[in-house]
DNA sequence: GGCGTTAGCTAATTCTCTTAGCTTTACGGT
DNA sequence: ACCGTAAAGCTAAGAGAATTAGCTAACGCC
């Protein structure tokens, strides 16, 4: 029996991609073992279980939407910021419809890695408003818009919950534009 | 051997109940039958299988849901319609966190009260924002936007998504005014 | 070259969904 | 009242998924 020379690092890629061309939630240890050239219980040798490899994908997933938020929003700022973090953001989902979900998962926080992730990628939303002058209070819920609208935009549109997919680039980049005035416009410290 | 008396409707009315006590996506016909004192098998002549289950709870979750936007717009305005449905929508998500996520679930086309429930609650969303002034793909897209929002804030509140809970009540305050204020000052017609 | 570590295997258990086929209840027409 | 039928419930059986236990053999280090 030759060995394969997986590791945990091989084993969740894998499952990535896999989980990018059926499904998150059709990911299975069985079609995984398989598609890697073992037999379903030696992946037990790389992740403790099935719960175990969703929650190293959503790292892997965390960690790879953080680096693309970041890279947007480098060396922009304001409406130009928020409109390259707003494409990248769509762009990952789109590209990988089965990592996003993932991504969505709350860090697990024995998982340095997987924290560490989760706060980049809030901290590149949060940079994002930088240019805004909001603070305090006001960042927090700007940020939580933010991630609130993207997602939910995301979310519905890979659901399919949009019926007519016509004009959806169209409402997304209205979706942006009212993001951008209501950020300059912000309704401020009305909070104790 | 005493027949129960079941029927599609309580079936269904029962897997919404267990839905909110255990989460969506651990409702089991298992349990199902348990609660309602039959065995697993007698379920398949009420509901065509988990599937069929999953899809008839998404059109009585989405009646729901639908309702209750639909009472929370009649007879207001303006910021204050828009105030009262994103209370009602969120208020609904709270109650009932198994039914909530069933409600995104995509209408089953061949289910009529499925698809007039999930008309009814696109319905009253637009219905929202009719005071506004917005027609055509500007109310298109403000509805789509409405929808992102409500949904993106109370799914990542619901998976924990938002850190400490503290001020997440304040958070959805914010994002009502601010949307309010995206409504008032649409960025109009730019649009082919 | 020997030896411990470990990657990978087979076998077996549990849990879920599903189908097949049987029995008995309830109801409607005569 | 009675009988025939539709359907509500059952048991039995099987497929697919996750998991655990225990075995074997390849690799790496001295």
């Amino acid at each position: 029996m030759p060995r394969i020379g997986l590791n945990q690092r091989s084993v969740v890629r894998e499952a990535a991609r896999l989980a990018d061309e059926v499904g998150a939630d059709r990911l299975t240890l069985a079609a995984l073992a398989g598609r890697l050239g073992v037999a379903l219980p030696s992946l037990y040798k790389h992740v403790r279980g099935a719960d175990a490899l969703a929650q190293k994908l959503s790292a892997l997933a965390t960690a790879e939407l953080a680096d693309e938020l970041t890279a947007a929003v480098a060396g922009r700022a304001d409406g130009e910021a928020l409109r390259a973090v707003a494409a990248a953001y769509r762009a990952y989902a789109h590209r990988h419809p089965g990592r996003y979900p993932a991504s969505q998962r709350v860090p697990d926080p024995t998982d340095p890695e997987h924290v560490a992730a989760g706060e980049r990628a809030v901290g590149a939303i949060r940079a994002t408003l930088r240019g805004y002058g909001l603070d305090g209070d006001d960042a927090l819920d700007a940020t939580r818009m933010l991630r609130s609208t993207l997602h939910g935009f995301v979310s519905l549109e890979a659901a399919g919950g949009f019926g007519l997919p016509r004009a959806v680039d169209a409402s997304f980049d209205s979706l942006v534009a009212a993001l951008d005035g209501a950020f300059r416009s912000w309704p401020r410290g009305e909070r104790p």
